[in-house]
DNA sequence: CTGAAAGCGCTTACAG
DNA sequence: CTGAAAGCGCTTACAG
């Protein structure tokens, strides 16, 4: 079984190998009869292009690199880049090219220019990344890349309504009677951690409600340490609404360990709803995510010619036990 | 910054670009003063071949694809298998390629097929296959193929040792003074439940203690089923041993359901150590595995010309709440 | 709107 | 052991 190449497709439509490359590319002037007749032929043969030959070409490379650009290399492991590399692999597939991951480093700078110049790079997914990151996009590459996370109007992005998702938590808490509601947020470098608080302080304001926020690194160890510094700063808490769920379950495991009862003394809201939020402790009520739509959404997006300024997926609350 | 290509490493090391091109892909007698002189040429230059070019003169593809071999496509969302993939994308990116995910769907020797004509597959990883999938890796694909998982002789594998892992985490439970303890292994097409049920059998038949067998598909559904069956059949059971996670958690829950304490009245084993394992119940005792250094071995070895036949990983048991 | 031609960066017989 | 040459499948000015 042969490869069908831009030639037998050629061939099968009567047109020349550069028109049928312009049908096939979309781009440049053809007549409908041309195109009509090369896309037949593609569709009759089966004809896939080429990757590597197009990538050689074209000067442009085809494989899509997903750069997380946290400080650190911790996130490298965690579970929610895991889940977008692999609905990017699942989506690259469909267009005959890989994924690759890497992390940006210390200085995410100097590795966006090594990507820009990377002849094997189609797209880059910047996920994790601080607003340094974004500014620091090269002018060539900003074509090539998309973001998963909040825009910054220089590079497209794909984007939950986080802003929605905090919100609809806090009310859920509120709704339930709780008054005293501290919001556990991220660290200043994660775009997100600002955001969440602008929400929550817009919700409590709207409630006569008092406004306490703690921040904290992404990790279980660090949303324990928040648990346990909101109750000392505000022995009366009865609510803690987290910006990710790895914050709110360590959050849960303090108060356990202190005997604090969830959601019975304390109500405990995560956000994103990982696999572990349904396991964790009397089951974590958080926002679900569309992780994997939004990936393949980014990843499509970036392989074809129609990217989209921006584009927002729905931040949807699940009630579990927790809250 | 112009890419350094093949021509530029020839010039400077002053051979010409076929024997360049011997010393840089190992192939083919080169003497030693010319691979030398290329060798620090190529240091010296940072040169990188262009995927796509190397895909388009040799006719073999770059990118490596991840097959999923379950008859269901659920477990394309499967966690486990985000964490191969992630890992593998990290390989694949030192060696300037990416990874797509495809499942093989429900005629997996066809869509082997297709993948072993596919000139843009550089390499095939297989996960979560049945025997029969192995069995129907083409002839001309062997070569480009590694399985994550049981080997059969015929193609290379990277596993971890489960024999050992299940024998050990039933050698656990026997400790602790339990003596009724009922194996849930998985779905009979899953090669990896015969494995956990041999091993379990050594370790009780040494041990004295009666051999009790349950099998369930790989959902928590399936796996508080699993526990209701065991109780019913074995009023006595003392310990639950699962094959996976996900069995262990739907089994811990169906326990809480009906008031049967965990571990004091039945203790419970999972395996394979998924994020979610900490977070279940009074923390899931199970095995851990290096999971993304088994899929860069894999993946990295796939790359390169050296393939081992089989190389297997450990499995330790990680001791939490559950047993 | 269309086609002939050059060229992308490599590998691989082939001749020496 | 080494090099000149053909060719992989495409894209892209360029001329018409």
């Amino acid at each position: 079984m042969p490869t069908v190449t831009l030639d037998d497709v050629a061939a099968a439509a009567r047109v020349s190998r550069s028109t049928a490359s312009r049908v096939v590319r979309g781009t440049g002037p053809v007549s409908a009869e041309a195109r009509r007749a090369v896309l037949a032929a593609v569709e009759h043969l089966g004809y896939v292009p080429h990757p590597g030959a197009r990538a050689l070409a074209s000067g442009h490379g085809e494989r899509v690199v997903v750069a997380v650009g946290s400080p650190s290399a911790d996130l490298l492991a965690d579970p929610y880049v895991a889940r977008v590399v692999s609905a990017a692999s699942r989506a690259a597939d469909t267009q005959g090219v890989g994924v690759a991951l890497r992390w940006l480093g210390l200085d995410p700078r100097d590795e966006l220019r090594r990507l820009a110049r990377d002849p094997g790079v189609g797209g880059v997914l910047l996920v994790d990344y601080t607003a340094d990151v974004l500014a620091s996009v090269p002018r060539d590459l900003v074509a090539r890349v998309a973001a998963i996370g909040p825009a910054d109007g220089r590079v497209p992005s794909y984007d939950v309504d986080a802003a929605a998702g905090i919100a609809a938590l806090v009310e859920h808490v509120l709704a339930t009677g709780r008054r005293d509601v501290v919001m556990v947020t991220g660290p200043g470098w994660l775009p997100g951690s600002r955001r969440a608080v602008d929400a929550y302080e817009a919700v409590t304001r709207a409630a006569g409600v008092p406004r306490r926020v703690v921040s904290a690194d992404l990790t279980t160890g660090a949303g324990a340490d928040a648990a346990r510094e909101a109750r000392r700063r505000w022995p009366g808490v009865d609510a803690l609404v987290a910006m990710s769920d790895t914050l709110a379950v360590g959050a849960m495991r303090a108060l356990a360990a202190d005997g604090v009862r969830v959601p019975d003394d304390v109500a405990v809201t995560g956000f994103d709803d990982q696999p572990f939020a349904e396991q964790a402790g009397p089951g974590l009520t958080t926002a679900t995510h569309p992780v994997e739509r939004i990936a393949a959404a980014a990843t499509t997006a970036l392989l074809g010619r129609r990217r989209e300024e921006r584009r927002t997926f729905p931040s949807v609350v699940v009630r579990r036990g927790s809250a």
